[in-house]
DNA sequence: TCAAAAGTGTTATCCTTACACCCATGT
DNA sequence: ACATGGGTGTAAGGATAACACTTTTGA
């Protein structure tokens, strides 16, 4: 903006080569809380530079995520590419971008694992976990907080309005679990979380709330919840996630774990049921306290077919 | 898998410099048909280096595009990035990525753009488009060719069976219009493209039909427009491919064009309204033969609500 | 016996699909 | 008058959302 346009035509000759980085936002489900892998005390992804050693980009972002953490990735799936902005470009003739994926894996503890790596999503967004209702932090901090800032300056007052009511399903809106990175970005431009106050002089409000992290790597986290939120209504990607066997209950759990907010019960089990994700192992376990549960393990057929589902037009009978 | 891992951390002072490509698939609806902006006689798609001079990747692309057909784009979002795995690097120090993107304009000439640029989709894609019923080169040519490919070998017939018959609609399963990509590369494992048979010495099978792209740009733009026809279906996305005012049926034939598909017209007007996507402008045209049709406009306020529509998952009531 | 979780039945409502028909204009 | 596209009514079936209730275990 500020720095004047450098034109593209001038020299043939200079240097387009880029440094590439991988980045992961690696997630599980354990002890009925999504979690995500951070390293330096929750401070940062996994994440590592492109090389030529690496066969491919997947297999870079795995060598790099099992040499920080210890954790062998099973399920991948790219999220974006973006020219860093908030990072200052090393020099003059180098420029970076960051390519990130979303992995999923099980709660399995490998030998090499170190539990201390897994990080509850809702330390970096407590305004996002809604299952015991919306949370404290949402009436008594941010809204205010946000109201304030929607009046802040005379411009674009009713667009700002507008997008906080529809991010936090304010005025009756309902609340929408997917809008993680819109709710973010917004709590960003309002200066209300503490990555958004790095390059201005203090002075500022604290930020809201909620455990920042290096660079934009709780921006791409925010991706990735959201990525997944919305692909889990659509794709049979909680498999990914869940133990060989596991009880309706359970999957149900994990399902409202990474929503951030509680399913019906019976609706939820007939529409397992009805979509044949599931059958019984004809197992059941005693352990989850109470009457014993029906044990169950995902249909394998399912997983091709369901992989490739497919959405509603009104299409005309073939 | 046959070269033996490199260790990466062995020389800390490799080069990790890379080569950033970006890739335009551009669509847009013209007399009727979905169309792509193609250049080289229609054999590439627009593309070029990311640059020094570019002040983002967006923005790297749009200088490319309008450089390299004079079209100036509107809405665009990033499909994929890959390491370029057809083409071969240029030295052993040096590797290249690519960042594609989806780009989205309305029919209008500008004075600058080539109107020999825009190539009808299922030029590439003959199999693609079931407006008038699933096209003889199924049945006649592909559905045969597949079929002694999935018989060819002893080893995972009955997976490649399988894989097709959910990709091409077989065995009873309906055609599913969206897994363009899917398509593709079975025609291509199944050497059925010509972009398969380039690497390998000839006496293969002539390819089955479409024209082919250079390097991997033909599976760019299958993976362009299966996103568009699964984005069609959620977000409001067609608005991006309509003049200003329009009738229903001309936004039905539009739909229909990308999805390769007729839909259901009252079924069709039906969502259409019930979603308020649009409203009457109050004139009518007679130029589209038999009884004059309504003009509609799309409700700009729509625009940012349904933008982050949400899907179902049977939540408790607030 | 009681808490805790598992598991079932039922209804009103809405959306989807499908079918059939009438309307207004130009030739 | 008739061909062409524009535009509507309605009914069956299925999916959703919201009820409340019974069953089986461990403590």
């Amino acid at each position: 903006m500020s720095q004047g346009k450098t034109d593209v035509t001038e020299d043939p000759h200079q240097r387009r080569e880029v440094k590439v980085d991988l980045i992961a936002v690696v997630a599980a489900v354990i002890d009925g809380n999504p979690r995500v892998l951070a390293i330096r005390q929750g401070s940062a992804l996994p994440s590592g530079p492109f090389e030529l050693g690496h066969r491919s980009l997947q297999a870079g972002l795995r060598d790099w995520v099992e040499q920080q953490t210890g954790h062998p990735l099973g399920y991948i799936e790219q999220l974006y590419t973006f020219a860093d902005r908030d990072r200052i470009a090393d020099e003059l003739t180098q420029r970076a971008i960051s390519i990130s994926y979303l992995g999923l894996t099980r709660d399995e503890r490998t030998e090499n694992d170190r539990p201390r790596d897994w990080r509850s999503w809702y330390d970096y967004f407590p305004w996002e976990d809604h299952r015991e209702g919306p949370p404290a932090i949402l009436p008594e901090v941010i809204l205010p907080r946000l109201e304030a800032w929607t009046e802040e300056r005379g411009q674009s007052l009713e667009e700002r309005r507008h997008r906080a009511a529809i991010a936090f399903g304010l005025d009756d809106r309902p609340w929408n679990e997917e809008l993680v990175l819109q709710r973010y970005e917004l709590l960003y431009e309002a200066g209300l979380v503490e990555e958004a106050l790095r390059g201005r002089e203090g002075g500022d409000a604290p930020p809201a709330s909620g455990r920042a992290m290096i660079a934009d790597h709780r921006r791409i986290l925010a991706t990735g919840i959201a990525r997944l939120r919305t692909k889990i209504k659509y794709r049979p990607v909680v498999f990914e996630l869940m133990p060989p066997v596991f009880t309706l209950l359970q999957l149900q759990r994990a399902v409202e774990a990474l929503a951030g907010r509680l399913v019906h019960k019976q609706n939820f089990r007939r529409l397992i049921e009805q979509q044949e994700l599931v059958e019984e192992t004809g197992e059941t376990t005693s352990e989850t306290g109470g009457r014993p549960a029906k044990l169950f393990r995902f249909r394998p057929g399912v997983l091709m077919e369901r992989t490739v589902a497919g959405t509603k037009l009104p299409v005309m009978r073939a």
